[in-house]
RNA sequence: GGCGAGGUAGCAAAGUGGUAAUGCACUGGUCUGCAAAACCGGUAUGCGCGGGUUCAAUUCCCGCCCUCGCCUCCA
């Protein structure tokens, strides 16, 4: 591909081309999710928006190495396993299969490598020694281990906090929890290592400064480090974790090598719902579960995450679910349409008369303005009049920008075999007879009869389908 | 208060120094007994407000208003 993807860098504030360190593979991290519940359509958007960064990345010829964490032990995975009355092991493995089961419906590629916490202690525990080692963390007198904020000169780059305000926040932060300061040198300073409470059950492990459990932003530094080394190509997550996450993460890494990470940050914009902040109390906090009852699929959702410009907050109604399903049926009509003309799929490698489309994704992942440009190619270009080899390149093409935003094609709703029940079929024929007889009242009588019942009829010269409303 | 993102048609959402993609919805036409479906069209003199720069600004600059996010563990 002629076109190479451009990135807005979170750190530098500036669009900057993805280009592999060591020329071949681009290696990233995500920050995956904790596994203490269902994940909400919000976690999803990072997800996904991630998902066709790596894919527009290997589209472009370049493979990848992409390692997503999970996160599965914290204060609510410890909390909420006690609930649910299961280990830590058992309640994080089952909502970990939950999460995998919908990726795989939202046609998220799986990452190369998928390393957990708990599997990895002993890495954590070498970083923080290394950390204590060269005077950038100490022992609290509570048991836990805590980094030194004031010995990274660096700290509040990516967050552009000063630390006067990082001082503010954590002094508020202090006084509504209580924390008592005598434990830490300052208030900014994070925990590495937490120690071991009575409410934390029998979530616990051995480390050189007693019993406890890692702290939550030393995961993924260790993590990284085995996985992708000091220096790495780009690192992605929600904007919420720019601070302090992020931020903890570089100080981690920063301080226990030799001062190299991600070379790119990539910061995803959160989803709204209804204008407002998904939480709990709103009641309009989504899963795929909740959004399958209601009768949308995961291609659904997933045109609708992408539907506006990852750096940019989208809103989520149920409407725009509608919306997504229409513009589907547009996409899966018009290749069907190709298909008419050139029956025989082949695995394209370029965008064909999509190269607009291509090159919009290129600059920045601009999805909307990608799928925008395929409507218009598809408007101009009718597949009616195009000669097979035409049809072809343009099936081609619109398979390869498809399979870059990773979405696939519905059925056709009025061609997708359904069962239709014996009455129905009865009530249909009826009309279907009267129609033939010209008795319109009666065949108008029946259609509405069977439009309340949840049945549209669809007419052609030869006969009639019934499709379900 | 600080930092960041954003305000474009009924909803959603791109984009550009020269006069606004696209999807849904709506609507006109063809077709149909009438519809539905399908196909072909139409729909923002306008891009938060006020100034400024320019031959020309929605697009650049300044000020203001509003929304959202973050400011110690929320994607």
């Amino acid at each position: 591909m002629p076109n190479r993807l451009t990135l807005h860098d979170t750190l530098t504030r500036t669009e900057r081309e993805v280009t592999p360190l060591d020329g071949k593979t681009l290696r990233f991290y995500c920050c995956g999710p904790t596994v203490y519940g269902p994940a909400h359509i919000g976690n999803f958007r990072t997800f996904v928006a991630q998902d066709i960064m790596r894919r527009v990345v290997e589209a472009g010829g370049t493979p990848t190495l992409h390692v997503r964490n999970i996160t599965d032990v914290d204060d609510k995975t410890i909390r909420d396993s006690q609930k649910a009355g299961q280990s830590l092991t058992d309640f994080t493995r089952g909502w970990t299969e939950k999460f995998h089961a919908d990726c795989t419906v939202l046609n998220l590629l799986a990452p190369h490598v998928e390393p957990s916490a708990v599997a990895h202690i002993p890495h954590q525990i070498a970083m923080i020694e290394k950390l204590i080692a060269n005077g950038h963390a100490y022992a609290g007198s509570d048991g836990s281990v805590y980094f030194r904020v004031a010995s990274f000169k660096d700290y509040g780059k990516l967050s552009h906090l000063e630390d006067r305000e990082l001082r503010l926040g954590a002094s508020e932060a202090a006084s509504a929890t209580d924390w008592d300061e005598y434990t830490k040198d300052s208030l900014t300073d994070f925990a590495l290592w937490k120690a071991r409470k009575p409410e934390d059950g029998a979530n616990y492990w051995p480390s050189p400064w007693g019993e406890g459990r890692p702290g939550w932003h030393l995961e993924c530094s260790a993590m990284i480090l085995e996985y992708l080394g000091e220096d790495f190509d780009l690192h992605s997550g929600g904007v919420d974790l720019i601070f302090p996450h992020h931020e903890n993460e570089i100080a981690q890494s920063c301080c226990s090598t030799h001062g190299k990470f991600a070379h790119h940050w990539m910061h995803v914009a959160h989803l709204t719902v209804d204008g407002a902040k998904m939480s709990k109390s709103l009641g309009n906090l989504y899963t795929l579960e909740d959004l399958a009852k209601r009768g949308y699929s995961a291609v659904e959702v997933r045109y609708v995450l992408i539907y506006g410009h990852y750096s940019a907050p989208l809103n989520f109604t149920l409407h725009s679910l509608d919306s997504a399903r229409q513009a589907l049926q547009k996409l899966a009509k018009a290749d069907r349409a190709l298909s008419g003309i050139s029956p025989a799929l082949q695995h394209s490698t370029t965008p064909g008369p999509f190269a607009e489309a291509w090159k919009l994704l290129c600059h920045d992942l601009n999805v909307p303005g990608a799928l925008g440009s395929i409507f218009g190619t598809l408007n101009k270009l009718k597949p009616a009049t195009l000669s097979n080899e035409e049809a072809t390149t343009m099936r081609g093409g619109l398979n390869f920008m498809l399979n870059t935003l990773g979405l696939q094609l519905p059925a056709i709703v009025a061609e997708a075999p359904t069962e239709v029940p014996a009455d129905i079929q009865t009530l249909a024929q009826q009309r279907w007879d009267a129609k033939q007889a010209k008795d319109w009242a009666t065949a108008d009588t029946l259609r509405k009869q069977l439009e309340s019942a949840g049945w549209l009829i669809k007419d052609s010269k030869e006969g009639f389908t019934v499709v379900p409303k």
